[in-house]
DNA sequence: CTAATAGTTAGATAGGATGACTAACTATAA
DNA sequence: TTATAGTTAGTCATCCTATCTAACTATTAG
């Protein structure tokens, strides 16, 4: 099927110096792609006669690319093969995680995203400001792991708000002080390389790439035990809206007719607060909205159980209708309380629907995750555009 | 900003070969983007040098995707250069429109966006199904221009319903007898060129495209006199989700707690049943929605736009936080008889959104206008991609 | 006639493909 | 144990293609 996209993007021209570039570009993301190749195996990917692979391959050696690892361990006739490899420490992809009340994450990967050094700590944020922790954890986490702060090539942080590009600010925080920094330039500044900044529910999109079952794009809910929100992610990949804050489907008010700022949101429909009101009136009661959802679980309160399925259904619904996903993910604290039961009493509520619908696949921290294999995807994407 | 969209594409390599091909599909694209260069025009585009401007252009001529159009009338010293363009007849792109009561519109362009033919009949689809009727029409219509079927590149329809490109189906369509129409085969075997289908809605998004106002993407709205829906064209492009159901507003359930068939949907709070249930109880009746709407414009009676207004804000608000889209469009017969008056009212019940509302720029038939710009794309497309 | 511009021709250059060659290594058999 | 055949990795020399530079021719206004 052809894409439907805006149109056609400007078609480059160039000489012999851009077609140059262009094999090493293929030979450098199939090195990416490979993590180790030997000539032959180059060749075969490229299509490249072997003089001219060797030519490519001396020079991203030179360029410090690529190196070498040694020579295969004959297991045939003829003479090992040499082996190469992307130089994992040409730079670093640099994660972040901010979260209430959990404080940073950080986790530094090389460029074989192979997580090299990570850290946590707990920060309260009315303290000390997120645009001054955040540079200093990175700074320490690099030098613990005796990693220049220079070769970090991209840093990418997960906020729990819409991050707005544009100005720079984060709208929708659940974090105290956030929305009065400048996180972007506050970071840049420290580390000199390009930041990103993505909302957190996106971030937990992106991990769930990770699942094959999820390939042709999805629509994940987060139902998690503070907000609740949509991470959107299609084969057009994700849709993160102008001041980032697509999929803010926690601030939709859930009744058309009641639409004042008091009124009832699918936050309130279908968080954290209906949990605990559903778990209450059965008599299900805990310190948290995903402990109320274990609970019944565990007691096999089916009363519970269906009664939030088949609001967390109607939303599904909603987003079915308007995005028309090939999955539906659900994901977050509440979602993991639930578990498979949740989901096979959500899937009888959303008919046709239920069979889109599945949990989440991650195991461990979905945005952290998320935001690493962003990390990752940046970081070599810019080095393939800085490769010359 | 980078975008955020799945892995690396794949990188491709080639020799000098792959070279001469990029250059022409750069000469070619300038060519189709300026209907008239001259070589000189062509060097500053692509940063050729003289002699392989030349060569490019010789290709192109031979190959007829370009001719010469003459020379330019001189008026500065030295000779005159010579005028290229794209040859118009070099392929011919169709579009179709399907609509009830209106039957079939066809019309037939050229590869530089003249619209070269068209025709609208009026078809009982209970007596000629739309798979003979739109073969049938493309056939005659061409004929009548003089250009042959085999010539048309590529053919774009757009239907009332969610086209459904795997299994070739169509649903929630408003038309009979449709949902059993393989409708893309159907005329892939009459034209024997690539068809694609579309929903009407996101032909009138893409038609809005037009407007510059919304050059970052945007959520169509469309109020019609039969269905609303919301064409959702993003900067990634169109949203159509894996069934091409996506924006199928009319049938989202209204109200989360009401979720049975006989419920009311959004089709229902905000489609022609609610303009008209709004009007009676202010004693303003006529025989269609925008009717209605357009008699309450003229009588300036405000209670029936208000209710109706705040409404619609209701909507937009819900697409705005799931789409976050830098514009919000009006579209259809009834936000058309609404008129800026309606629009009016909608910014003051969208708070803080208010600015992002505006109504369809598109004058004249939406729907067949984006239809039309879908073909020309697409037709661009295949001819740059053909040209080897 | 002069200056400026359009376009061509000739030669140089860069990058890649081809095929022959060397070197390394395994397997086999005397 | 040694010689030999056969296979594979990698390089070298040569040719091909497409581009660029620079010089040249042709055309036109003033």
């Amino acid at each position: 099927m052809q894409s439907i996209g805006p149109s056609g993007s400007p078609v480059p021209s160039g000489s012999s110096h851009l077609l140059r570039t262009i094999n090493e570009r293929a030979a450098l993301y199939h090195l990416l792609e490979n993590d180790t190749l030997t000539r032959v195996e180059l060749r075969k990917l490229t299509g490249l006669a072997k003089p001219t692979a060797s030519q490519v391959m001396l020079r991203l050696l030179e360029s410090g690319l690529a190196i070498t690892l040694g020579r295969t361990t004959a297991k045939q006739v003829g003479p090992r093969a040499e082996v190469y490899s992307v130089n994992a420490d040409y730079a670093y992809a640099a994660a972040v995680t901010l979260r209430e009340p959990d404080g940073v994450t950080v986790a530094i990967g090389d460029l074989k995203s192979q997580e090299r050094a990570s850290s946590t700590r707990r920060i309260d944020f009315t303290k000390v400001s997120p645009d001054l922790a955040v540079p200093d954890m990175l700074r320490r986490t690099a030098e613990d792991a005796g990693i220049g702060l220079e070769r970090i090539a991209a840093v990418h942080i997960a906020v729990p708000g819409a991050y707005d590009a544009e100005t720079d600010t984060i709208g929708f925080a659940d974090l105290p002080g956030i929305p009065d920094v400048r996180m972007r330039a506050a970071v840049e500044a420290a580390v000199e390389c390009p930041v990103a900044i993505h909302n957190d529910v996106n971030a937990a999109a992106v991990a769930e790439r990770r699942n094959p079952a999820v390939s042709g794009g999805h629509v994940m809910l987060w139902l998690g035990r503070e907000g609740i929100g949509a991470g959107i992610d299609l084969k057009q990949g994700l849709v993160v809206g102008l001041r980032g804050a697509a999929g803010e489907l926690g601030h939709v008010p859930a009744f058309p007719d009641r639409t004042t700022p008091d009124d009832p949101t699918y936050q309130d429909w279908i968080g954290a607060p209906a949990v605990i009101a559903i778990g209450r009136e059965h008599g299900i009661t805990g310190p948290d909205a995903p402990a109320v959802l274990a609970e019944a679980v565990k007691q096999g309160a089916e009363a519970v159980l269906d009664a939030y399925a088949s609001r967390v259904a109607g939303a599904l619904r909603m987003l079915t209708h308007l995005f028309d996903p090939p999955k539906l993910v659900l994901g977050g604290e509440i979602a993991r309380a639930g578990g498979e039961v949740l989901v096979a009493h959500i899937r009888t509520h959303t008919g046709e629907f239920g069979d889109r619908v599945l949990p989440s696949a991650v195991y461990g921290d979905a945005v952290a995750i998320g935001v690493l294999d962003l990390a990752y995807a940046d970081l070599k994407d810019r080095v393939l555009d800085a490769a010359l």
